[in-house]
RNA sequence: GGCCCCGUAGCGCAAUGGUAGCGCAGUUGACUUUUAAUCAAUUGGUUGCAGGUUCGAGCCCUGCCGGGGUCACCA
């Protein structure tokens, strides 16, 4: 045995101390095993259903209840607490003259604390303040907590409203030790139930639509697919250099010339890349591509998944999110970037077709610009710095600038700009989607256009991947894809402000 | 990465450059229907780390570590 790094502090201290003297009396503070037969809040249910028709036969209920002290009062001979587990809280009612005296005695003599995992064996009952309880026969502690959690005391008023005195709040700790933040935050718990609920709609929504979910490599040896700069890594027996991906974009394409009609992935995508509000180094993402669609009829899936989402965690399409009312109600506006911009700017973009006389028109409205940026980049820096905040209602801005978008069918008759949409709520970008390119020959042009571009200073590459090629040489349908980052989707319909807040587990420094 | 803010007891927070306090939790005692239980007593600190200024630093200065915000970056 290594010596523990652990130095208790006093109240840890004392908590050892506890178990020392429980196990002096030969009670194994950390048991095997457990019988539960009822949920806190299945109990209280059968309870309450059983009171309906005979309150004296409800009496005779009886249940073996699990979970975590919240809340300990003891009152002499008489005691009082509140456990909890996922379904909820309980109360036991614990009097000495009900049980050994012993077992007793360890709850009025704080041998058993709160945060402590106990079992309690009893009937059902209704104390005179009208609380469902277990009249508690036998007790057996479950599992001893040696650090005691933060302490948050609640009020339960008579409306129903829980009051906290108290708080667990610090942001570091909380992320750091999502455990304790969860452990003692119940709504912190619920927006990570909202969470997968929220994703799984998404998936049952796809797979009705005739989706095939499938996965694809997470190390590639070439990225792709998007603009970001992706992490590196090294496969040391085969010393082969490899990409964490930025997007699964490529490889569900290649599935299109396989056969299938339509794929989708929901997987962790990494990008090395700054961290905000909206920002994690490695996020969730969805993207799907479906033959024989454009991006159109993109759109109208994606308005259809996030009503099947919002809905499987709000009462209806009318949410609040940070003090902005949003309605999900679709159809959803559409609106051309052209348009957009110049409504917002009176910068109409297609006055100025070449980079130089681009930026120079943005500085004249009096709009920082970065020099020497493509006409694409310029444009997407207008409509970020005059439009994007303003986008509070769900907007498809439509027909991206052909040249920050390589993976895109160009518009008919306009050789600036591609079918493609992205979607703006409550003022960030959401989603991405279009017509995909399906011509090799186009295809391979764009990929040396961004080669060009890097050479010339922007940061992005985007390497050219003649697999993908190869397999496009084959033949694939025309195609409508999609993605969006789930992460985004989880903090809009749980009105959370920070990406932290909706991952179990943010990235931060390690720990000094 | 730039700028701004923050870091004090387990948690939440105070403290003009002059003895580091309060609430909750904890500990001891009382209490057989409490529910933020109550009452009485009481323990607990290398003020993130390292330097500096000063008779004296939680407070002022410099650097570092960590977090938040914002800008940049980022489909």
């Amino acid at each position: 045995m290594t010596a523990s790094a652990w130095q208790p502090n006093k109240l840890e201290a004392e908590r050892l101390d506890k178990v020392a003297q429980i196990e002096a009396q030969g009670i194994d503070a950390f048991p095997r095993r457990v019988q539960r037969t009822h949920t806190c809040a299945a109990a209280i249910a059968a309870f309450e259903a059983a009171e309906a028709q005979d309150a004296e036969a409800a009496q005779q209920l009886a249940v073996t209840v699990c979970g975590r002290i919240r809340r300990v009062n003891v009152k002499g001979k008489l005691s009082f607490m509140h456990i909890e587990d996922e379904s909820g809280r309980i109360q036991l009612f614990l009097r000495v003259n009900d049980m050994a005296e012993a077992t007793y005695n360890l709850v009025k003599d704080k041998l058993v604390d709160s945060d402590d995992f106990v079992q309690a064996t009893g009937t059902l009952m209704r104390t005179k303040a009208g609380e469902v309880s277990v009249l508690v026969k036998d007790f057996v502690l479950l599992a001893k907590s040696l650090s005691p959690l933060p302490v948050i005391k609640q009020q339960v008023k008579d409306d129903g409203t829980v009051v906290e005195y108290g708080e667990f709040t610090d942001v570091e700790a909380r992320y750091r030790q999502r455990y304790a933040d969860l452990a003692v935050n119940r709504d912190v718990r619920d927006v990570f139930m909202k969470r997968a609920k929220i994703i799984k709609a998404v998936r049952n929504y796809l797979d009705n639509a005739g989706f095939l979910e499938v996965e694809t490599p997470v190390l590639q040896p070439i990225y792709g697919g998007a603009a970001a700069r992706p992490f590196i890594t090294h496969h040391n027996q085969l010393d082969q250099d490899l990409y964490l991906r930025i997007s699964f974009e490529l490889y569900l394409k290649r599935l299109l010339v396989g056969g299938y009609d339509a794929v989708y992935e929901l997987g962790r995508d990494f990008r090395n890349e700054g961290v905000s509000f909206k920002h994690n180094t490695e996020f969730t993402m969805l993207e799907f591509y479906k033959a024989y669609i454009d991006y159109h009829e993109v759109a109208r899936l994606c308005e259809g998944y996030v009503v099947d989402a919002c809905l499987a965690v709000n009462p209806s399409l009318q949410i609040n999110w940070q003090g902005h009312a949003v309605d999900l109600t679709p159809p959803w506006k559409r609106i051309t970037m052209r348009d957009a911009i110049r409504d917002a700017s009176g910068i109409d973009y297609m006055d100025y077709r070449d980079a130089k006389s681009l930026e120079a028109a943005i500085r004249k409205a009096g709009i920082e610009v970065a020099p020497g940026q493509p006409w694409g980049k310029l444009i997407e820096h207008l409509l970020g710095e005059t439009v994007e905040k303003n986008l509070i209602q769900p907007t498809f801005i439509m027909d991206y600038p052909r040249d920050i978008s390589p993976f895109a069918k160009k518009v008919e008759y306009d050789d600036l700009h591609v079918e493609r949409w992205e979607l703006y709520i409550a003022g960030m970008e959401f989603a991405n989607a279009f017509t995909e390119l399906n011509d090799p020959r186009d295809q391979e042009a764009r990929f040396l256009d961004m080669a060009k571009t890097f050479r010339e200073g922007d940061d992005d590459e985007t390497p050219l991947d003649t697999d993908y090629l190869r397999a496009m040489r084959y033949g694939m349908p025309p195609n409508g894809g999609f993605g969006m980052g789930m992460d985004r989707l989880v903090m809009l319909l749980t009105n959370q402000r920070s990406i932290r807040d909706v991952l179990l587990y943010p990235h931060l420094r390690a720990e000094g």
